[in-house]
RNA sequence: CGGAGUGUAGCGCAGCCUGGUAGCGCACCUGAUUUGGGAUCAGGGGGUCGCAGGUUCGAAUCCUGCCACUCCGACCA
């Protein structure tokens, strides 16, 4: 009766663009410590004052440079390749295609969506040379729907969905809490562009269960919650929490979400019905912030399966529609062949933020834990007693097989004490310490301690090299 | 932007109240002894005390102004 449903059948039959993903080979840099720069601090430096700032500092991963504002020393440059991996994949599953965007925009984009006069002081404002009216980039909806607009002109190109992992500046009033909320920011945000409502919502769908995914990949249990839609209206948005006892937000959901199946690598994002099945699942049972608890809705959930807890935002998706497409003309024609402003969401993931996330969410007294995916080296090699013609020959003999097993390893080569080696491993939160000393060596066996557990294993040196030349 | 606080060596701090030419621990360099959970001894290097004025014979210290950073709040990914 109405064109909107004969096109968004026409759109489910349009297969989404999927780019062939080549086999990830990540570029594998093992590394010895002592030609590394891991500049360990024994004492927390003071303005540090949650345990994730605490422990980035210390561990070596970043360096403050100002108010909210760091550079990455290469283990944390490491941990940010890593994270940015797995968004890149899981983007990509999804049918997003990944572009670059400049961080310096110009203002007159910006008027024509009304933002810059809109956007507050946390906007940084700067003029070129000539005097012209510029900005560094706290967000890019106008630059890419400018893009989209140049280009896009039939529903036939429809759907798309451009994202980019940038660096963002928002000039905060009051930066803090370390990258967890710093005034520039390394952000993937994803914008996607639909003929319609109904292609839209699929758009976002598709979002939303790569984001499932994306954090499952990281280690973590992130909980979509509904959102504030704001002006705009509507349900669709959520941000993705993960509970940490140090969160900055009250949250509230059912139990049933830590132990809800996270799709695997095998969805068909293609099948607009399934990936609809897993929102509809994953969006059932009770899940608020602060801003949008329900008394009412709260009350309904079992008390036993009634979980009040922190929580930390790491992910945020949003359907706004119209917004930017009408006033800056981005429309195309449809299959009524007539224009149609396209139907826009975004997405965001801070992969800065996120790692502080995880660490929030991933420590003990003595450091960082982290998630096997994301951790900056999968094994490190604690040679006890370097220049003991032993271990150092078992040590080399290992970190060759680690490496022959396309595993990042560190081989830790210094001449430090033991004490220190362990502190050192401890603190950097490398899943896997494989402890070569003399006593065990003189058995022909080595110590194999798990960080996550702390359970330590010895296993003989021929089992160990046998496993992983399997593994190559 | 309101409230509170801190700026002294790479890091953590003392000294400031009561002005007299800067100190401790860690880290760093040299040597020796050590070596399975952040060693010990001896020697050594490193600081225009956040910046600018002022008071004083003399300022890290007292006065004024500014800057930076942190925490709480409001705000936000």
């Amino acid at each position: 009766m109405n064109a909107r449903f004969d096109l968004a059948g026409e759109l489910v039959k349009k297969p989404l663009r999927f780019i062939p993903r080549a086999a990830s080979l990540a570029t594998r840099t093992p590394m010895r410590l002592s030609r590394y720069f891991l500049p360990i601090l024994k004492e927390t430096p003071r303005e540090a004052e949650i345990v994730s700032h605490r422990l980035m500092l210390r561990a070596g991963m970043i360096r403050q440079q100002g108010a909210g504002s760091f550079s990455w020393l290469p283990l944390g440059k490491r941990v940010l390749d890593k994270v940015c991996k797995i968004v890149r994949e899981e983007q990509d599953r999804a049918g997003a295609l990944e572009i670059l965007m400049p961080t310096i925009q110009s203002a007159d984009l910006w008027r024509e969506s009304g933002r810059y006069e809109a956007y507050g002081k946390e906007m940084l404002r700067i003029k070129d040379r000539h005097e012209r009216d510029m900005l560094y980039g706290p967000t890019n909806e106008e630059m890419v729907t400018e893009i989209f607009r140049s280009y896009v002109k039939s529903y036939r190109d429809l759907p798309l969905n451009l994202y980019h992992i940038q660096w963002k500046f928002r000039d905060e009033v009051r930066p803090r809490f370390g990258v967890m909320r710093s005034r520039e920011f390394l952000m993937k945000d994803a914008y996607s562009f639909d003929l319609d409502y109904d292609g839209a919502k699929a758009a976002y769908y598709r979002m939303f269960v790569s984001y499932l995914r994306t954090f499952t990949r990281m280690g973590l249990t992130a909980i979509p919650m509904r959102a504030d839609t704001g002006p705009i209206g509507g349900d669709l948005s959520h941000e993705f929490i993960i509970l940490a006892e140090t969160g900055e937000s009250q949250v509230y959901c059912d139990r049933a979400y830590l132990e809800m199946p996270v799709p695997g690598a095998d969805t068909d994002f293609s099948n607009d019905a399934e990936i609809a099945g897993v929102v509809e699942q994953w969006t059932t049972p009770y899940a608020a912030t602060d801003e949008m608890h329900d008394e009412e809705a709260w009350a309904k959930v079992g008390e036993g399966d009634q979980l009040a807890a922190r929580g930390i935002e790491v992910g945020h998706i949003f359907h706004f529609g119209e917004k930017y497409s009408k006033p800056m003309g981005a429309s195309v024609t449809g299959p009524d062949g007539k224009e149609h402003f396209v139907s826009m969401g975004s997405y965001g993931i801070g992969p800065s933020r996120l790692i502080a996330a995880i660490i929030e969410a991933s420590h003990d007294e003595n450091g960082i834990i982290w998630p096997d995916s994301i951790a900056p080296f999968d094994a490190v090699i604690i040679n006890m007693k370097t220049g003991d013609a032993e271990c150092d020959r078992v040590s080399e003999e290992l970190y060759a097989a680690y490496q022959a097993a396309g595993l990042d390893v560190l081989y830790d080569d210094t001449d430090q004490r033991a004490g220190g080696k362990f502190a050192t491993a401890d603190l950097i939160g490398v899943p896997q310490q494989i402890i070569v000393g003399p006593r065990g060596v003189a058995n022909a066996e080595v110590e194999v301690k798990q960080r996550k557990s702390g359970e330590r294993a010895v296993k003989p040196i021929a089992e160990l090299l046998a496993s992983l030349e399997k593994a190559a």
